[in-house]
RNA sequence: GGUUUCCUGGCCGAGCGGUUAGGCACAGCUCUGCAAAAGCUGCUACAGCGGUUCGAAUCCGCUGGAAACCU
């Protein structure tokens, strides 16, 4: 059996040094499942891996996309499983990395089995929601699909919006798509290992890391992709706040400050989804050694 | 020395006799296609001491602190 070692974490803990270990190690390639590390236009601001870590192993999935495409969950699942196949025709380990749980959750677990959603459909939801508020999903959906509706936080209008677009595209309950028959099997056995840090060490290598952002000229790349700021990937910790800055709502020192603090309140996001979600085995970024050996052990 | 204004939770900030204002932070959490997103929960403070009142962050007095102006 195939393997893939999974390596999740907060930011920050060091992911992108160990991947790079582990690959030339087992001398196979990584998958980067880091939801804005795709954008070739965000680099600084993404923590994305240099040139010389770039190449000093094959990378999939960073750089691939503009931030003017559109991509999502889904997508990923079905490029990087593709991927995943091409590569283990010639190796029988690979390497997937990144801080979105949810992504690498569709690669190793799968999503059920969604219709792609047509503009209108996306549109018919906004112009509602734009005109009934939440209000207007919340008794939209409640109609569309009861079951769903009652078990979904209701008011969180991500939530209500994904839901009524797949109703709406598919004149079907959103619930009527899940578990329909079980998720496709994976030619391959995951090995999840997290990165973690205690608080007060996470914090601090946050921090530093936001000041080598900073030094690095995060603040003109932010400006370069002003233009492009209402698109989804630009809502982004480093970015928005930079943009706030732009608009003169608060001075270069708060947005800094902002940036640093939201980095914290993400990784703490992060820390919560990686304890729900998964059969982790949990080291610190040092102990490069115990790594190797759970992982021989698992081969 | 005198006059005036001000003093609200970690921070910002409403309030002007009877309300948990609110926002941010912080902490905890949710999660099947915008996920570095989006959402939920917790966090009852009014500088101190007296007084008026059924009831005071809100009115009065004293004390302390801050700012402005005058001499």
């Amino acid at each position: 059996m195939k393997k893939l070692i999974v390596i999740g974490g907060a930011t920050a803990t060091g992911k992108t040094a160990l991947a790079i270990r582990l690959a030339q190690h087992f001398n196979t390639a990584i998958l980067s499942a880091d939801s804005r590390q795709f954008y070739r236009e965000m680099s600084i601001g993404t923590a994305k891996p240099s040139t010389d870590e770039l190449a000093a192993a094959p990378h999939h999935f960073i750089d691939s996309l503009s931030v003017v495409d559109d991509y999502s969950v889904g997508d990923f699942e079905r490029d990087a499983l593709a991927v995943l196949d091409k590569l283990f025709l010639k190796k029988d380990v690979a390497i997937l990395v990144g801080g979105s749980g949810l992504y690498l959750r569709a690669v190793c677990e799968g999503l059920d089995k969604f219709p792609d959603i047509s503009g209108e459909s996306k549109k018919t939801v906004a112009l509602g929601e734009k005109e009934g508020g939440l209000v207007w999903l919340q008794r939209e959906l409640a109609q569309r699909d009861p079951v769903h509706f009652a078990k979904i936080d209701q008011q969180n209008p991500a939530r209500l919006r994904r839901a009524l677009e797949v109703c709406i595209e598919t004149a079907q309950p959103y619930s009527a798509f899940l578990q329909q028959g079980k998720k496709s099997p994976r030619p391959f056995q995951p090995i999840y290992i997290l990165l973690e840090l205690s608080r007060p060490e996470l914090y601090a290598r946050i921090e530093s890391r936001v000041d080598e952002m900073i030094a690095s000229g995060l603040e003109a790349e932010a400006r370069g992709l002003l233009p492009y700021r209402h698109r989804p990937p630009l809502s982004t910790v480093g970015y928005e706040e930079f943009f706030d800055c732009f608009d003169g709502k608060i001075s270069r020192e708060e947005a800094i400050g902002k940036i640093k603090q939201h980095s914290r309140n993400y990784a703490k996001r992060q820390m919560t989804w990686f304890a729900k979600h998964g059969d982790w085995k949990v080291f610190k970024p040092r102990e490069e050694a115990e790594i190797l050996a759970l992982v021989n052990a698992g081969l």
